[in-house]
DNA sequence: CGTAACGATCCCACATAGTGCAAAGCGATT
DNA sequence: AATCGCTTTGCACTATGTGGGATCGTTACG
């Protein structure tokens, strides 16, 4: 059949319509699709059509240009819903972000990235897009490095054979980030100050599950000038420490794995 | 071929299988989905594992059952950013959250719904899921209404052709909901008191784009002794549209239509 | 502990359903 | 007014998805 086995050829074909409209430009023409899938211009042209009659793309009425519709929304929100860290930590960390004016991230780790479940903002870090459904890499950001806790050593180095670094201050090496790790598994958080972009910084926290397991980050981010980072750190971190253990306790964790009794 | 003309079947039934994850239950098991799409059970397998591949569903490691993935959360996340309203009201909606602890919503019109684009809560009404993506009934909501201004009272009629109530209060003849959005029009608002549900209430206000049309419309909401609506109406009326306001300007609105000089 | 019932996947033949090509519409541009 | 580019439609072909049944694995029950 198709590129992977036992695969329906037409989904995935009308799913790479939709990664079209993931790279960039919001609003495409049939023939926009049809170069960025490597189809026909009449298949594009079908798939768009179907994929329209389900709400999936919309088109302009003037232009006659297709861009995502209402029912990537709608199922996106679901997904979110059905998600037990996001159902946690929503109210969490919205509060969070409201009391202290800066950004709140909540992430899980998916493959060699960071996962947005939910971001929030405050007056100081103001941001118009959401981060939901995107990703960042592990190495360069203060979730990312809660989430590799999760990993061994070994694992660290298969799942991230390179590091390209993105500022000055980004971690290159796995010698690097296994000291880094150490502290971060010390400290109970970690920081990041301009790994990924400049003048941005974060404190994150591990947020785990009932059986121990690091399953999801939070983090407090802003402009380093907003942060205040080097003068805060120790306010912030413990702010979300706290933050991160409440979430935590929600999804069950009864703390460190080898208290727990092995009795049912 | 399907359903409508002109469309590609697979996907019709691809889709039908991730709407069958809408319907409550999070977790579904192959048999499951086949019951609730009417598709034999080894089309629906194939087609969960081609949606599996496609990060659309994943599938629990021990239970073996199929639940939403993350690429829905990336296509509902584009799709949002991608839309000119979300762009322009997120961060607004959000500072007002926090600044009120109450909840904000924005919303544009679906149909013969509204349709959430973003919501944002604050402590006084907090709550662990997202209404992005969600519909509601127009006629029992103050986004509703003000969406409703849109629209000729025919139009109105042949939308909504019946309104059953949700409580007592609910607007549920055409008379009433003429006078009422003669009064929306007349204060630039529109109030909502336990018409949707028991103990909610919500302030209103339309958000217009450059053209004066109303595009969206923003809402403060919460439980009612939060809100406390009667009393503070006056300031919270005030306050919702000064926000709609500054969202349509950000949308190009430079005033009432009629007023626009006619030349280029 | 063995057996039965159920659910998921695999296999294979069939014919439906999607594809590509080419031509016709449709709009915009000069 | 004519041309160009983009999109859609019609048609024939066969690749592709489908359905039924067999197989394998799992769970529930006697």
């Amino acid at each position: 059949m198709a590129s992977d086995q036992g695969n329906n050829q037409s989904v995935e074909r009308a799913i790479s319509v939709l990664r079209a409209f993931l790279t960039g430009r919001p609003e495409l023409r049939v023939s926009d699709v049809a170069k960025a899938t490597g189809l026909g211009t009449s298949t594009a042209s079908r798939l768009l059509a179907t994929l329209e009659t389900l709400e999936f793309v919309e088109r302009d009425e003037v232009s006659g240009l297709y861009r995502l519709g209402t029912a990537p929304i709608t199922l996106g929100g679901v997904a979110l819903n059905q998600h037990p860290v996001h159902r946690e930590a929503r109210q969490i960390a919205q509060d969070l972000a409201a009391a202290l004016g800066l950004g709140v991230n909540v992430a899980i780790r998916q493959d060699d990235s960071m996962f947005y479940l939910a971001n929030f903002e405050g007056r100081l870090a103001p941001r118009s897009y959401v981060l939901t459904g995107q990703r960042k890499p592990l190495y360069a950001t203060g979730i990312g490095k809660c989430l590799l806790l999760g990993l061994s050593a070994a694992e660290r180095r298969s799942l991230l054979p390179a590091m390209p670094p993105f500022t000055p201050n980004t971690i290159t090496g796995h010698d690097r980030l296994d000291g880094e790790l150490a502290t971060v598994l010390g400290h109970g958080y970690a920081t990041e100050v301009e790994e990924l972009a400049f003048g941005r910084a974060c404190v994150a926290a591990p947020i785990r599950d009932r059986s121990g397991t690091v399953v999801a980050a939070i983090s407090i981010s802003g402009p380093l000038s907003a942060i205040g980072l080097p003068a805060r750190e120790a306010e912030l971190a413990r702010t979300i420490i706290e933050t991160a253990d409440s979430v935590s306790i929600g999804l069950g964790y009864v703390g460190p794995a080898h208290l727990l009794g092995s009795r049912p």
